[in-house]
DNA sequence: CCCGGCATCATCGTTTGGTA
DNA sequence: TACCAAACGATGATGCCGGG
């Protein structure tokens, strides 16, 4: 990371933004968007740390799919710096780019009146998607090898001389255009000489066990040149000044580093009451797909919260723009916010399925399989490399990409049997990241660990992870510390001490010692969930036995119908997500 | 002490009706 | 027509209690 330097470019024409990982200079990580001082910040703090990608402070790009090519950009780095090694990068947001290719395989469609903004366009994709992404991967590989190469080209005749100015100004549109490629757009210009020394530093505000807090408010790859002390947010006016709207904005605080087009900021400006520039602004900043499995404010089953920094943001810019209202950290409007967007969201989500039931074919994400286990069965990203040694670093950076990629994944429009297996291959892909002490060799996806760190108490979190530590027929003739005078085996010894190093390190103000109050807490919960699950799996069991002559009678579409689905829908999000 | 059964609570998804 | 909010049922988490 720190011998690499971005510069991001913005393909205008298709609204999307590229990372260009141009790995010569060297650029510290402290040479990145400095967090300020932020109250909002601390309340995100935990969140920060969960969905930090890492502990070297990795930039957030302003919009979401910048972010995410992002987060997938470092991730990649550790195995080198190939373009290769960008191809998910490129396939992952650029899904919407794909259309060329993919669509000849009549595989992807586009839904842009699902938001009422035109620049939001949303997309789903037919069920087989997945089949022909490596097909787009190919093709998009060969076309984003061209671009890197142009880009890196032009970066390397042109950047160095022009360090210390935007490149919305050195670099023109123009000349990216006359080269054949989209219209680029480069939203900043990385200095390799930056003075780290006088860059500011991280705010302590928004800490984070492994130091997240700078990738996550480092938005879009926005490095200010310390030395020149030239703040960029005076270049770009934030939010609250003059609105270019043809240019990407600040949202809040420029330090978030959370952009939108500046005519998305007019509009959300333009609401009568914040709950709507809010939701407007929810709209823009999360696809879709985020917005299916997510939720704002508190976590609740099993879906995650929305980037704290991305809320954090639009509730700087609601409050500077809509003084009169209460939108505090806790203020009354600020939580008609809050429920206006999750109102959206479920909107979102049956209409999702409506539009999933009356059309069978289109996608059905946003059903209850999808959102209550989002990031766990769901671990698609083919292209993440299966390295290990790299993947305890690798998998935190990748979390915010990989969770966007599986919100994206499409699975669920996959028969179940077949989607099972899939999982369990592309599960078997995902890279993982050990679960307490590295030596103990208990790794878990990070996708798990993810979900299990958004937990608010280790209780939860404990619950949560105990169902992907062991299989199903191991929980069930199990508990912790076993019972062995009434048949009841314990769980190795390994993974629960592995389990509660992991709650001890995320929740630290828990005693979770081996004998604190806590842990028993934990282990409790632990025995509840297992004593549920045999329950369940008993009560299933004896509705699957009442119910086999006519799921036999019938056809094996019925097998999975919403009747015994119901019954046995808990078993496949607590033991199969 | 642990299990199984049950009740309760919080949250979610869906439906429905009102409003701009 | 789109948006919003309330009502209602479904579901998961949790706690309590009696029994082994």
């Amino acid at each position: 990371m720190s011998e690499e330097d971005y510069v991001c470019v913005k393909a205008e024409e298709e609204d999307e933004a590229v990372i260009i990982d141009h790995g010569d200079n060297g650029l510290s990580t402290q040479s990145f968007m400095p967090v300020q001082q932020n109250s909002e910040a601390n309340s995100a703090v935990h969140h920060m740390s969960q969905l930090a990608c890492g502990s070297e402070g990795l930039p957030m790009l302003a919009d979401q799919t910048a972010s995410q090519m992002s987060h997938s950009s470092r991730m990649q780095r550790g195995n080198g710096h190939s373009p290769e090694n960008m191809d998910f990068l490129v396939l992952h947001n650029k899904r919407k780019r794909l259309c060329p290719a993919v669509a000849e395989h009549n595989v992807m469609r586009t839904r842009e009146e699902e938001f009422e903004d035109s620049d939001s366009v949303i997309y789903e994709y037919e069920p087989d998607y997945e089949c022909a992404m490596y097909d787009a991967i190919q093709k998009l590989d060969k076309k984003f090898d061209l671009l890197h190469r142009k880009v890196s080209e032009m970066q390397h005749t042109r950047i160095k001389p022009l360090l210390f100015k935007p490149l919305e100004e050195s670099l023109s549109i123009s000349q990216v255009g006359s080269i054949g490629l989209p219209n680029i757009r480069s939203q900043h210009i990385v200095e390799s000489t930056v003075n780290v020394a006088s860059s500011p530093v991280a705010s302590p505000s928004i800490p984070a066990p492994s130091e997240p807090s700078q990738e996550n408010n480092a938005v879009e790859l926005n490095c200010r040149n310390a030395s020149e002390d030239v703040n960029i947010s005076e270049e770009l006016p934030s939010s609250s000044d003059l609105i270019n709207p043809s240019f990407e904005e600040f949202v809040g605080d420029p330090a978030r580093n959370v952009k939108v087009l500046g005519s998305q900021l007019v509009k959300a400006q333009q609401k009568t009451k914040p709950k709507f520039a809010a939701r407007h602004l929810v709209r823009v900043l999360f696809p879709k797909k985020t917005l299916l499995c997510s939720i704002m404010g508190a976590s609740a089953r099993g879906r995650r919260t929305l980037d704290p920094n991305k809320i954090a943001a639009i509730r700087e810019f609601l409050a500077t723009n809509f003084p009169t209202y209460d939108l505090s950290e806790h203020g009354k409007d600020w939580k008609t916010c809050i429920t206006n967007v999750n109102s959206m969201i479920r909107c979102l989500r049956s209409e999702t399925k409506r539009s999933s039931a009356s059309s069978p074919k289109e996608t059905t994400e946003g059903k209850e399989e999808v959102s209550d286990a989002p990031d766990t069965s769901h671990c698609v990203d083919l292209n993440y490399n299966e390295n290990s040694e790299d993947n305890s670093k690798s998998s935190q950076k990748m979390t915010s990409s990989i969770t966007d990629t599986l919100q994206n994944s499409g699975l669920d429009n996959f028969p179940e049997a077949f989607q099972t297996s899939l999982v369990r291959k592309k599960q078997s892909l995902e890279p993982m990241e050990p679960l307490g002490s590295p030596w103990r060799n208990i790794q878990l996806p990070f996708s798990v660990i993810y979900v299990a760190k958004g937990k608010t108490r280790p209780e939860l979190s404990a619950r949560y992870l105990i169902r992907h530590m062991f299989p199903e027929d191991v929980l069930v003739k199990s508990n912790v510390y076993g019972s062995l005078d009434r048949g009841m085996s314990p769980l190795d010894s390994n993974k629960i001490n592995a389990l509660r190093e992991f709650l001890k390190e995320n929740f630290p103000s828990f005693d979770l010692n081996e004998s604190g109050y806590d842990w028993k807490a934990c282990v409790g919960a632990i025995n509840s969930t297992i004593r549920s699950l045999r329950h369940e799996l008993k009560k299933a069991s004896s509705g699957m036995r009442q119910r086999a002559p006519a799921v036999r009678s019938s056809n094996a579409e019925s097998s999975r119908g919403s009747h015994y689905r119901k019954a046995s829908g808990k078993q496949h999000s607590h033991l199969s997500d």
